[in-house]
DNA sequence: CTGTTAGCGCATTCAG
DNA sequence: CTGAATGCGCTAACAG
């Protein structure tokens, strides 16, 4: 029968599972075949390939990955790592943008389920030696066939030349790290042209901008795209109506305080990202100032936050879900042509109105 | 020299990475010496060892990870499943509670790390058809040496009884689901009732709570807590003192107006969850009721929302990063040591004081 | 202390 | 269409 206990070669080995051989026995096959028969190879006859599966399912078979990775050179594994720390002391998890990191993973977990690989997962803390080691090491050790790295915004990872000499796939999400490496992100820049757009639409002329932090390159984009949509409607950016902040709500309390003590305060408020927004929105509610009616907020993330206190953000939403599919399909996709090189995808955020918006007041 | 081309006895292989014969050749010993030199084995003379380690440095070696998994029997890996939707139609990220997956992750990943293991990770959605399969498919194919299931609040999972079956260990997150399998948690109704006695310490003795979904086990064990504090301090819960919301902001809202509408209204309520809590600020906000000189509010996760808004919340903070780390440990410890059998492990959350509470008025 | 010899379980030629 | 042989790279027993 199949239960008896064969000699167990190595002692430890308790229960043995069944393998290709023990199948190929029991139907009087090679063990060859029987692995052609279950890789739906059609070069085994249908009625063998009946018994095969047959007594498969008997035996309760599974392949032994491990063994497969092996004798393919696969690994069947994408690594995603996660850059962070090296800002932010308190380790990684930026309290503005990365909330919705669930969403990036949620992406990338259920496309590369689709397609039978697993994910590897690890987080980074830059602050202890870059960590391109913690890299290097999972590729030089054939552990992983394709590295995902979701770069925080401001992370400070300076191994970028070594990641490109890995000689498997590469790709970034939310930053463009080199010409060389694929790359997915959100386009900021478009993202805060909309944002303006709407405020010019409404009326607005007189619209300020709360920028984040110098080093974030969001921030960065987001400004450039403010400034380019004043622009494109020939209007000048009065001075003082840009200010920087640095994500958090207190900034951006503080600063839209700023912006109303000028001579000639903005009607609109166009904010980097919803904290600083929701800053704003208290301030004002402090002083007495009604948003929409006479100040109109605009946030950017779509973050939770955005939907709670009053007035609820309008504010630039992130198909975060999405970015995290589209950078599995890059490793994906990867492996099958590589000629094809290293592709730049940048998606488009859209805009949710909701409340903090409103007609410029006459 | 070493760059000299090898035979390729397969012809897809391009580059060939050094491997133990290699630089059991180029020392002089066999591959059987290299290996244990390379693995700090005592039984290799320190000439050997180091003539071994300086051959490898110089061709750059690495292990193959995957032969050695399939050689050791042990996969160095544990797979991380997060179980979601099924309540929840948009899937799985719990709008309330889990906002800090990122957290337990981290501290999964960071011990894993430590013990040079790797995490894979996969999310589970158990709307189509429980998971189970995708999980038994990673144990049966050897994918994995243990499993942790980080359990929604409310899912409902059902093969519990299958997973005891799968003869490697398995920790579940959250949630105890059975004797049988390891679990690590948050003590909710410790922290329910730190949450009671710290009101009831500040003099209130109208103290509502406002909770949870029924099929939610967090909401069920803070409830308890509530029910117990107040026991303990001899009062009881007035009719309609305890009332049941969903966990949203809204619920919060429309429930605080209906305990304010009540004969004798409560000076503090107590929430099962933070966003709830808001909403009831914000209705009391529009009340014109002040908290928290009139009414005191208490929330629970210490969630981002705690600190937006005024007042900030007072609520009970959970160790989840913490939760993360024992998860792993678990695993872990199970290999060494399996006799000592399942463990069952809950942590306590901690208070945090903030403004949303205060003595009960005169 | 070191070398020899077997596997680990599967995939893949290459003959038949 | 099927079987025998071989290799993937490493570890583990055992013999020297």
């Amino acid at each position: 029968m199949n239960l008896e206990a064969k000699k167990m070669p190595r002692a430890k080995r308790v229960t043995r599972r069944p393998t290709l051989a023990d199948i190929a026995k029991e139907v009087g096959v090679s063990s060859a075949t029987v692995s052609l028969a279950l890789n739906g190879s059609p070069l085994v006859a249908d009625e063998t390939v009946r018994r095969v599966t047959e007594v498969a399912r008997k035996l309760n078979y599974r392949p032994h990955a491990i063994a497969r990775r092996l004798s393919t050179g696969r690994s069947e594994t994408v690594s995603l790592f996660v850059l962070g720390g090296g800002v932010y002391g308190n380790g990684l998890f930026y309290p503005s943008s990365w909330i919705f990191y669930s969403l990036i993973f949620k992406g990338i977990s259920i496309t590369l389920a689709q397609h039978k690989y697993y994910l590897q997962f690890q987080i980074l803390n830059l602050a202890d030696g870059d960590g391109y080691d913690k890299i290097a090491r999972q590729v030089m050790e054939r552990a992983t066939d394709g590295v995902l790295l979701l770069l925080q915004d401001e992370c400070k990872f300076c191994s970028v030349r070594e990641l490109a000499t890995l000689e498997i796939p590469v790709v970034t999400i939310n930053r463009k790290l080199s010409p060389n490496l694929g790359s997915v992100q959100i386009d900021n820049k478009q993202g805060a042209i909309d944002a303006v757009d709407y405020l010019l639409r409404l009326g607005h002329t007189r619209i300020a901008h709360i920028s984040g932090p110098a080093n974030s390159y969001n921030a960065q984009d987001r400004q450039a795209g403010y400034l380019e949509a004043m622009q494109q409607a020939g209007l000048q950016v009065p001075d003082g109506y840009l200010v920087q902040g640095d994500w958090q709500m207190e900034s951006g309390y503080d600063l839209l305080q700023q912006l109303m003590a000028l001579p000639v305060p903005p009607t609109a408020v166009f904010c980097s990202n919803d904290h600083m927004a929701i800053g704003a929105r208290e301030a004002l509610s402090e002083m007495g100032v009604s948003v929409p009616d006479e100040v109109s907020l605009m946030g950017f993330d779509d973050s939770e936050v955005s939907r709670i206190g009053v007035p609820r953000l309008t504010t630039v939403k992130q198909p975060l879900e999405n970015l995290g599919a589209i950078a599995a399909r890059e490793i994906l996709a990867w492996k099958m042509d590589k000629p094809n090189g290293v592709r730049h995808t940048v998606i488009l955020p859209s805009l949710v109105e909701r409340d903090s918006c409103a007609r410029v007041p006459i």
